[in-house]
DNA sequence: TTTAGCACTCACCACCGGAGAGTGCTAACA
DNA sequence: TGTTAGCACTCTCCGGTGGTGAGTGCTAAA
């Protein structure tokens, strides 16, 4: 599963792709810009560099490499990867250590929570990458009981847990205070109006009924009911997102400056643009791929991000992968995050 | 209140510390070695650079400064720093922005976990800094209602509440199923045997009741007291804690090393070296600092430690402080981990 | 189409030398 | 005796210089 074989009118000859490839494959382990003469060894074509020259001019010119000054070698350029990642690419499977040390790992026993914690941890010590897991909103999240609990005068504590099995709490203060017996009522109450419902469709219905609060519920019962509105928009509004292993980063050369690190943490510490760029990848069937600019955010530039959404009974629940720099190990990394989705998927459905 | 007055038979005159002090504030200030020239303006005494330089030799051979190479000026060592801030350190108050921007941003309304969360964050923010927030063990936890619900075939989620309205959770598999009412009629029992109770004391019961399940116990109930011990070891054990701000760090030149910012961000991340120096500080009275290697840890050599707990009713439930480069502006910090760590204990008693 | 040869370019490194900042020491001074 | 001026010395920092090596583009020959 090599690659597509491509049109041989295509602009770019089949010899070129091949120098193309071993390219990439030399810059991404060597980190350095790669000479003609080099390139002419790796390939075992037995070419001189001469030849190679005039190659890497042409591919130069189709802007798949570019110099990074006039006398030293050559780098892929955003569309050389893009090209490189599309059609060149050899899959490499992962090891057995990489596995074996993904399976014990994932122990079906724990919660989501720790065990998404433990995939970004996973996924950034095997790839040396920083690992990000995403738990996205799910479309659907059921209501499946709430509990109002009395933690002092004036004080209430509303715990509510929905399909999944997850846990949503909160502490509110109330100007009136409840007694006992009224929390339990009023959780009652609402056990039995919306226990099965989905999560969206409670908030709609309570705001509806808190605006016209009609005669026949009582005071308190109003009360109570704001009381839940608030843990139900905190369960909606929930989506958690772990980042891990950031610091592998600092290892590349290429974002080895104090500025650029900076910058790169801040980002990853505000997570909100993490969190819109694996949004897009919800949708996708798959292992997704943005190289460097084509995430959409100048300060991603020279990073490439891999990600894959992860399924429990065919609903995406999530989206997990790998932030580092354009010049990652594609053909090893794709494949482990593949794997580390399949295996979370599978620990999650238990 | 700059200072208690020292003894006059010092080992180390009036006139010398009056140097060591303008010597450190400079430095910290500046971040550079401070030389004779500059400190005999800076101190308004009128005296030539040579005068100063024998002063600054005496200091020498006390151990309070050093000179990085032959002709740099001098640095404070650590006993330096430790003389400066305890005796000659004039606290600085907190400016008005600062203290408004605490005390808005502190709402009431939010639970502990967010609260602890804007604590650190402000911390750091307004140090510039890395802020840390631990929440210790409580020696005082009590066991207030816990409730077992059923969420699949052979899956049961346990929810916690404990005294300070904290919520733990955890799903377990087990090899038989329950039914519904079977789990309610635990979930009864166990709130009737234990409600009230110190955590550590239920723990301790539930392990005997385990061992010598005697007879009047049936089989379902002894399999929900194993539930309950899962759930409760997990609810003793959480110390959590927050650290904000860390790439703050980077902007300190002594520190903006990647080797050595590496070797930060990967203690902080693993938490343990942390937690476990900020434990020491539980007990202790008021603001302690910890000057470089004073924390025990190699690693932290170049850094310093400003932490004070935060009580409540007069119990001390956390711990909170910032991490910098012992060069850090003591005069100005300290005030401000007093002041914060004041406004959460306030947040947090309601 | 491929290759050898050649002139050229550029980063990298080691080295040199001067400028500037600061020191220690000594001797003179109040 | 404490303070100061003077002086030689040390060390960092910075800019310039020159050589080396890697790599290129171009041209002309095979």
């Amino acid at each position: 599963m090599t690659s597509e074989t491509r049109p041989t009118d295509s602009p770019v000859s089949e010899r070129a792709l091949h120098f193309l490839k071993a390219l990439v494959e030399r810059y991404i382990r060597e980190g350095q810009p790669v000479g003609s003469r080099t390139l002419a060894k790796d390939t075992g074509l037995d070419l001189s560099p001469a030849t190679v020259r005039n190659v890497m001019s042409d591919l130069e010119d189709l802007g798949l490499v570019v110099s990074p000054h006039t006398s030293a070698g050559r780098v892929p350029t955003v569309a050389g990867y893009r090209l490189f990642v599309n059609s060149l690419l050899t899959w490499r499977a992962p090891s057995e250590d990489d596995i074996a040390s993904l399976r014990t790992r994932f122990d079906v026993r724990t919660d989501a929570k720790s065990l998404i914690e433990t995939a970004s941890t996973l996924l950034s010590g095997i790839t040396h990458l920083a690992g990000v897991v995403m738990l996205p909103r799910h479309e659907r999240n059921v209501f499946r009981q709430i509990e109002l609990l009395p933690l002092s005068e004036k004080r209430v504590l509303a715990i509510l847990v929905t399909s999944e099995g997850e846990v949503h709490n909160r502490i509110m203060g109330t100007e009136r205070s409840f007694t006992p017996s009224q929390l339990e009522q009023a959780s009652n109450y609402l056990n039995q109006m919306f226990t099965g419902q989905d999560i969206g469709e409670v908030r709609k219905r309570l705001l509806d009924e808190l605006k016209h609060a009609h005669a026949s519920m009582d005071q308190q019962m109003i009360r109570a009911a704001a009381l839940a509105q608030e843990v139900v928009e905190a369960a909606e509004s929930r989506d958690d997102c772990f980042i891990a292993g950031q610091t592998n980063l600092m290892e590349f050369g290429e974002l080895a400056s104090m500025d650029r690190i900076r910058q790169l943490f801040d980002i990853f510490n505000q997570k909100r643009e993490i969190l819109h760029i694996l949004d897009r990848c919800i949708a996708a069937e798959g292992v997704q791929i943005f190289i460097g600019e084509e995430s959409g955010y100048a300060l991603l530039d020279d990073c490439s991000l891999v990600t894959t959404s992860y399924r429990v009974d065919d609903r995406v629940v999530g989206v997990l992968g790998v932030i580092g720099p354009t010049r990652m190990d594609y053909q090893r990394v794709v494949p482990i995050v593949d794997v580390t989705a399949r295996l979370l998927a599978a620990a999650l459905r238990q």
